[in-house]
Parts: structure tokens; sequence; C-alpha cells
DNA sequence: ACTATTGGCGCG
DNA sequence: AAAGCGCGCCAATAGT
């Protein structure tokens, strides 16, 4: 039974704190009003369910407290953690046609008391916290994500459908019926048919393919790309072009386009909307649901392709992790390697490696826990160049194995073993344990340190992710006002009685973040104000680095591309 | 006929 | 078991 109003607080430092039970129809006024100000910060139970109906309405925000996403990482940060209240979901809401009202809340709709308690606890939470400041800043960071995640779904991608019909074209052949393989997929199960002497061989068959290919006297144990690529056989060139393509099609084929790109409208490109999923993965990453947006795979990035008139701004961070890494351990000598822009290269002009690929696979090995081939050798020699930097995810990783929990710079906690560990665990201590145990305890707390050791970096680039996308999208807002005279600036009854009009949409001369992939963004402008996207872009990494780390002397530097189409950005 | 798992592969 | 972290999604297959 869905809910007929929401309650929501504006906490603004012009007008006071206030609160509303609003119906639903009357909620984009009422909030349009309050923006007016400049100054308000929205406190309401959910972005997700709440803010795509106001974006549907044309009314956009600047600033959030999102209650579900705050009370999912105050949770595991707080000593005393209080249960989440019924109305206040610990999942995001399913996916919804914004036409249907229902289906979106919890069992029960909290009263505007409800609201203000739990905003309360939040912030006595946040106070009694061992920083703050910092937990702060990551519960606003967080929040301004949700507003960006719903609005990039109501703007979409723009998607062109010819062209990536073009591309299939070319790979596959011509769309076939449904259910039958394109005509290039079946000229190439029917080589690898032949050269196996398996007739009637179904290749998208692991199992019936990994015996063929025993047969025909392969030594494999799976059929997996990397396995095969080391083999000479003639069979292997067809078949590795095969598993390419047929990844294509069902990946990103005709059936995805029917089912993730809307038609374009007059001359404008079509749109591919995902739902992205703040907070969605455990160190803070965003997930998606829908469309396998976070795998867009290189191969059809030319038909995401900018508006006749428009193009798209790409910026690529570089090496966020190690730089995330320096910056929370205070390495000035891994800090000062990436001083220059590429600190892969940097490690290298310090005498610590001899090659940019050695220096990258080693610093990953020190990031991800690996340990084997090259990177043991290298190993040692980033421990003795970056003993702080080294040492602090080592330690991480050390908590991990011991079945503790960590913290990201911000303050976000890694989730504590399940059960499942600690029993395992627990065997293996035990008087009759076997040597099996002990091997199974063993592994598993080395995964936890794995596990552990990447949470903080992986984790605090995460963190400095959405600081720099809320910083972007801060100040392409106001790029938005001072391109549009046509919207009065002084708050005359003309700008705020038509909430169309005052909506930044796409299409009215607006820039706005069209796709977000972990160290990425892709911002969609009016061609001449790319200049202007670029140096907006570039500066909010500074204000990015700044905001996390202080006056500690680490770089975020960006490879920046105005492009019409996303395959020519190509980092 | 349905759901859960597996192997594989795309992205960072 | 790709050398190591985090995901989502697909087709085939196993389980019910």
């Amino acid at each position: 039974m869905a809910p007929t109003r929401v309650g929501a607080l504006v906490t603004d430092p012009s007008a006071g704190t206030t609160g509303r039970l609003v119906d639903w129809e009357e909620l984009p006024s009422w909030v349009q009003r309050q923006e007016a100000t400049g100054t308000a910060r929205w406190v309401w139970p959910d972005t997700a369910t709440i803010y795509p109906r106001l974006l549907s309405a044309g009314v956009r925000v600047a600033r959030c407290h999102d209650l579900r996403l705050s009370h999912a990482i105050l949770r595991l940060a707080a000593a005393e953690p209080w249960p989440a209240p019924s109305w206040l979901a610990t999942a995001p809401p399913e996916p919804s046609t914004p036409s249907l009202l229902d289906d979106l809340t919890p069992d029960s709709s909290p009263s505007l008391e409800d609201v203000a308690t739990e905003h309360q606890r939040q912030l006595a939470s946040l106070g009694a916290a061992p920083d703050p400041g910092r937990l702060r800043l990551l519960l606003a960071a967080e929040s301004a994500g949700a507003l960006i995640a719903a609005e990039m779904h109501a703007d979409g991608l723009p998607w062109d459908r010819t062209r990536h019909e073009e591309i299939l074209r070319a790979a596959l052949g011509p769309r076939p019926s449904s259910g039958m393989r394109p005509a290039r997929l079946e000229e190439l199960a029917a080589q690898i048919r032949e050269l196996l002497h398996a007739p009637g061989l179904n290749p998208d068959s692991q199992a019936t393919l990994l015996k063929a290919l025993r047969n025909a006297g392969l030594e494999v144990t799976s059929t997996a790309k990397w396995e095969l690529g080391g083999l000479a056989h003639p069979v292997i060139t067809p078949l590795l072009e095969y598993k390419r393509l047929a990844r294509l099609l069902s990946a990103n084929g005709w059936g995805w386009l029917d089912t993730w790109v809307t038609p374009g409208v007059g001359g404008r490109a079509g749109r591919f909307r995902t739902d992205y999923v703040p907070g969605g993965v455990v160190t803070g990453r965003w997930a998606t649901s829908g469309g396998g947006a976070l795998q867009i795979p290189k191969a059809v990035r030319a038909a995401v392709v900018a508006d006749p008139g428009w193009m798209l701004v790409v910026a690529d961070a570089a090496q966020v992790e190690p730089r995330a890494l320096a910056g929370m351990a205070g390495d000035q000598a891994l800090a000062a390697a990436g001083r220059d822009g590429d600190l892969y290269a940097g490690l290298v002009a310090s005498g610590v490696v001899d090659t940019r690929e050695r220096a990258k696979v080693g610093m990953l090995s020190a990031l991800y826990g690996g340990t084997a081939g090259e990177a043991g050798a290298i190993l040692p020699r980033l421990r003795r160049a970056y003993p702080r930097a080294t040492g602090l995810v080592d330690r991480a990783a050390a908590v991990g194995e011991r079945g503790g929990t960590v913290r990201t710079w911000l303050g976000r906690t890694s989730p504590p073993p399940g059960d499942a560990w600690q029993t395992v665990q627990g065997r293996a201590g035990e008087v009759d344990a076997v040597d099996t145990d002990e091997r199974r305890a063993r592994s598993q707390a080395r995964d936890r340190g794995r596990f552990t050791r990447n949470f903080v970096v992986q984790g605090t680039a995460a963190e400095w992710a959405l600081c720099w996308m809320a910083e972007t999208r801060r100040r392409l807002r106001e790029v938005d006002a001072g391109a549009r005279p046509d919207v009065a600036m002084d708050g005359s009854p003309s700008a705020t009685d038509s909430l169309m009009e005052l909506a930044p949409t796409p299409g009215q001369g607006v820039p706005h973040l069209v796709f977000f992939l972990h160290d990425e963004v892709v911002v969609h402008t009016p061609a001449h104000l790319a200049p202007r996207v670029e140096e907006i872009l570039r500066d909010a990494a500074r204000t990015a680095g700044q905001l996390l780390f202080g006056d500690f002397p680490i770089s975020f530097p960006l490879h920046l591309a105005s492009v019409p189409s996303y395959d020519l950005a190509d980092h």
C-alpha cells in the first residue's frame, strides 16, 4: 500500500528548519519554493524514491541528506548503532516507471516526527564519531551522489541506435530472425566443428566444448580465453573469434538495443537509462542495475554520440587508488612520484622499478594482495621505497585476517565477516582440528585480508570520485544559471512561477553529467561550453583532493577529451 | 516450468 | 588458478 504523502525536512541557514508531511502532488511546488533561497538542504527518507518524481515534474534540488544511505554508513561506523526504523528501507527501491506511485516504500510510511527523530539520531551519531568532519563529508558526498544518480537516469546517456546497428552488422552480419545465430557466428561455428571433428557441436556449451577440445588432444581444464590463448592449434583463432562475437551478441546485441535504448526524437540521439545504485558495492562504489552500464565494452562506445551541436566531455582520473593511498598514509615519496601526471612513470623515474609495466603490476599487487609471479619480486622494492603507503595496506590486511573491520579515509567501515567465516576459524582452533581445517581457515583468513587491504584503498578512491563528481555538479549548476539569461537571477516571480522553465533539462543549453564509471565521468554539453566544462572538471578534481587530504601535496590529474562520440576519447 | 549455480567475460 | 580486489549479466546446466 503506497503512502500518499511524504515527510521531508528542509534545513536552511537563511530560513531555519521547517518540515512538512506533503501530498505527492504538492511536493514539487513546495520543494521548488524552498529551493529559491539557494541554501536549502533536504532531509528525506530516500532520494531514490522521492527525487525521480521531482525530476519528472521538472524540479531539481541543490543538496540533500539521504537518511537511508546515511543510516547504512552510520550503522557500521557507530559504536552504538540503532536499528533502522521500519519505514526506512535498507535496500534501494525496486526500479519502477515514474508513472506508478506504488511499490516504492517499505511497509509503513514515516510521520514528519519520525523523519526528524531519525535525523537527530544521525546527527548525534555523527557528533560522537572519532572524526565527525570526515564522516559529515562522506554523508554529504553520498547524498549528492544519490541526486546525481537520479538525474543521470532521468537525462540518460545519448545513444545512437543506427551507429550501434552498424557496429553489429559489421561484426556479426545482418540481424537474424529471433533465436537464430547471426551469419558470421554460424560460419565460425562450422569451422570449429570441422577443425575439432565434432559435428553438431554447440560452441556455447562449455561442457561439450571442453570435451571436444580434449578429444582433439588439447590439454585444457577450462575453455577460458586466457587458457586457450597460449595454445598452438588451428581451432584457437576461430574459437576465440567466436567467443568474442558471441559475447558482443549476448551482452550488447540487437536485443540489448531493443530493451535499453529509447528512440531519438527529431535529430537527437536516443537515450540509454540504467539504474545507478549509489553505495551498491561494499566499498562504497556505485553499482548499476540494468543494461550492464558499468561494462559497456569498448567495441560499442562509438554508439555513444552527442546530440547535434553538443559534445561529450570525457574525464578519466589517472591512478586514483595509489594516489588515495598516498594521501591516506601521508606518504610524501609516493605522492611525489605522482606529481607529474603518470604515477607509474614516476615510480620508474625514481628508480624504484625499471619499467612502467612492472611498476603497475607491483602497485596493483600491493593494493590487491597479490604475491605470485613477478609481483613477488617487485613488492620488496615498493616496501623499501614507500614504507608508509605499503605499511598502511599491510596493516589493513592483518586486521582483516584476524576478523576485524577497517575504515576508509572518510570513515566508511567494512562489514564484519559473517558467521560462516567465524565458524571456520573456530574449528581450526579446536583440539581435534585436522590439517584441512587449518588449511581452510588460513586460506579464508588470507582471503579476508585481501578484502580489507583493498577495501581501504578502493573505498577511499570511491570517496574521492564522489567528491569530484559532487563538486563538478555544483559548478555545472552555476554554468547553467549564467548561461541562461532568460531565467531571472533576482528571484522575481517570473523566475519561480514556471517550474518547467526553471528545470535544467537537456536540450535547453545546459551541460549535465551523463555517465560515471568509478574514476571516469562523461558530461554532455553544448559544444561551445566544452572548454568551460573541462576547466570545471579539473578544478573539481583539485577541490576533491583538498576536501579529503587538505594541504597534503597529492594531485589527481585527469585525462580530458571533448569529443563527438565516446570511442574517440580512448584513454 | 521454475530457480539457483557455474563458467565465462565485460568494466574499473 | 589468470597474480591479486570489486562488480553485473549472459547462456547452459543442475537442482527442485
